[in-house]
DNA sequence: CTTATATAGGACTATTTTAGTACTATATAA
DNA sequence: TTATATAGTACTAAAATAGTCCTATATAAG
């Protein structure tokens, strides 16, 4: 169905719960009883989002983890490759040489095309964004043709 | 990774191949044959394909499947749904009510936005354009914003 | 210096999803 | 009537994901 991991999902919650403090630590035992998710599994994603120094964390005693940069700073096609690793619509796409018909493979490249589109848009969405309640009711996504043959536009 | 299933991806190595040829009726021996990809693989990929009317198809001797509509007339959003269901990046935009903090959630609704581009993005691609070598270099996905609040824009 | 607290890292198990196969029924052309 | 090809469904195997747990390390406070 095209979707991200439940981790991922959790990830979004979390940070938008960090979000709302970014200057505050946040301690995964706090974040568990904020959120409602597991304690295991919020400190699971916890990690991964550090590691992608997404936030920064401290040991010890009143330790925790803070958001590593403003809330437009971070956006979600970040937090998807912290947890799910590099965006990649087909397995084609994120390891090369692991498909047999490579060689002669016509839509490789047009795989390339549709996964450019779908991390801009990605891209596009930041944390503040997350933060901010829904006003926004619809979204442009423009993929510009040229005029003449109506193929999907080459940017220089 | 956020990815579509292998089964997609034949999906389209199929798609593209018919397209050459939308007139004629492709049996799926022959599919397989052009494609490398399993007899009993290709099947399933073309069972799905037809029930979503996304290719015609005649039984018997001399039977097989062509295109319903024309190239650029499927795109391939419908490819990903025929095979996978409903796009939606988060098991709660796809199916109500399974979500505990579903009531309180503050950001269901921005991934219902990003759903929403992502689906604009694939929509935006169709069969016409993965028939067609590539040619592109880029795609330019744009989310607009308000100039005044730098969120995410509204359309009417 | 010791203790309590909190993250780092990795290993492991269970669950769920996906991929792949097989079998029976039905339609159609020759 | 027969050969051929799709329709539908059920089943098995494999892979990915989710969730848990354990040990090590860093830090603040007493
Ligand atoms: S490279 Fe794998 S199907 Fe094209
Ligand atoms: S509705 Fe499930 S996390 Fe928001």
């Amino acid at each position: 169905m095209l979707r991200v991991s439940k981790l991922t999902d959790y990830a979004t919650v979390i940070l938008t719960h960090i979000a709302h403090q970014p200057d505050e630590l946040h301690a995964a035992s706090d974040i568990t009883q904020a959120t409602g998710v597991a304690l295991p599994t919020v400190s699971k994603v916890l990690k991964f989002l550090s590691k992608a120094n997404i936030l920064t964390s401290h040991r010890g005693s009143k330790g925790g983890y803070a958001l590593a940069n403003k809330p437009n700073e971070t956006n979600v096609a970040e937090v998807i490759t912290a947890i799910e690793g590099p965006i990649g619509m087909t397995e084609c796409t994120t390891s090369e040489g692991t498909c047999e018909q490579e060689s002669s493979c016509e839509i490789k490249g047009n795989w390339n095309l549709i996964n450019r589109a779908v991390y801009t848009a990605l891209e596009a969405v930041t944390l503040a964004d997350m933060v901010a309640p829904v006003r926004q009711q619809a979204v442009n996504v423009v993929m510009p043709r040229t005029k003449e043959t109506n193929e999907l536009k080459v940017e220089s």
